[in-house]
DNA sequence: GAAGTATATTGCACTCGGTGCAAAATTCAA
DNA sequence: TTGAATTTTGCACCGAGTGCAATATACTTC
């Protein structure tokens, strides 16, 4: 046992120039005007090697999305049973945002503004999450994740997700920690959907 | 003056002929197993042909949308303007889901249920449809269309449209009409968020 | 250290979606 | 009928993504 994990420590190291020079040419260049050859070529590695790393081109960016999903998804599990479901929302969504880092969210979101194909991807993403998140809920309250209530429940939870990071990261210059933000975004819901519709319409 | 649209008449054969015998082998042989270049065929058009009538291979299926994202514009445009939240989306998916054929919308939902990339599509233009929704509904308030209110309100009615069509197209065979189910999707989700989330934590 | 096994990398050929361009066919207005 | 506008088509091209078989590299065993 001379060396346990060097292939999977070089594989690691291959993963991340990847990564990194992915996003350096699409931070220069584009998203577009950037190919998989290109990527390829400047981390050192044949294009075919690329697609045993990512599964497309937008993986590169988007891949971080799975880490954040998972402390979300965690977040779910472990709340409280009886704990309201905007209180479940709240810290779910804390705890996902929080283990971001600043420029990385930054280049991330200004890519998705002037992509389309990145944009339709990474809704893709919150897709899948919205189902993950019913299987989480559903999990938690006994019901089925096709139950209509579920469904909406993690619409919800995906929806401050998704516009509250957004807003946020515009927000980070003026530096709200994301706690205080989060927490605005939950009010603010709760606030708009409190009025009840006219029922007589 | 002999046919004064005999161009744009054909123009529109052409293009359900393709819609026709694309959504038939669709539903044949799945929306993966089947090339541009065999739709049409069918259709009778050469290959480049196709393109100059839907933007992607998506399109054949998805392109209804845009139909009922003009009725939805709408409703939000001519709503009262001190109608509260839900009312207006409310009243909005019921005009946008109300022209909706039955058959279509179940083989729809089914392509989308066992199509990855159909789905990622379909959610672009769910993305692409929150930002006009922003927009009718900065309209309507005076806010900015960034506002983070009003992206919130734009992801709810998106939201209700999208949980709510789905669900409601499964409930098809149960015969409810539009407009209860909608009114019973409002009613939940006001319901779901009058609860405060806990302040103190 | 050498031999053998597992795994990673690569090249190659191929499919398919999508686009630009210019020529041929068709429709429309004079 | 002539000529302009528009549609259709073919062709050549690009780039993403996949399957496969060969080669190179890391790991294990003796």
């Amino acid at each position: 046992m001379t060396q346990q994990g060097r292939r999977e420590q070089k594989r690691e190291e291959t993963r991340r120039r990847l990564m990194r020079e992915g996003q350096r040419l699409f931070a220069e260049q584009g998203f577009d005007r950037t190919s998989v050859d290109e990527i390829a070529a400047a981390a050192g590695v044949s294009r075919r090697t690329f697609f045993h790393y990512f599964g497309s081109k937008e993986d590169v960016v988007l891949s971080r999305h799975d880490d954040f999903e998972r402390a979300l998804l965690d977040a779910i599990r472990t709340a409280p049973p009886e704990a309201p479901l905007l209180g479940v929302a709240e810290q779910a969504v804390i705890a996902a945002l929080g283990s971001f880092d600043a420029d990385e969210a930054r280049l991330l979101e200004q890519l998705k503004r002037d992509t389309p194909a990145l944009r339709a991807r990474d809704h893709g993403k919150y897709e899948r999450l919205e189902r993950s998140i019913a299987g989480a809920l559903a999990e938690r309250s006994g019901a089925s994740p096709d139950d209509l209530r579920t469904r909406l429940d993690a619409m919800l939870v995906t929806g401050i997700l998704r516009v509250g990071g957004s807003e946020w990261v515009r927000a980070l210059a003026a530096g709200v920690p994301i706690e205080e933000y989060v927490r605005q975004v939950v009010r603010l819901l709760g606030r708009e959907l409190s009025s009840a519709p006219a029922e007589g319409s």
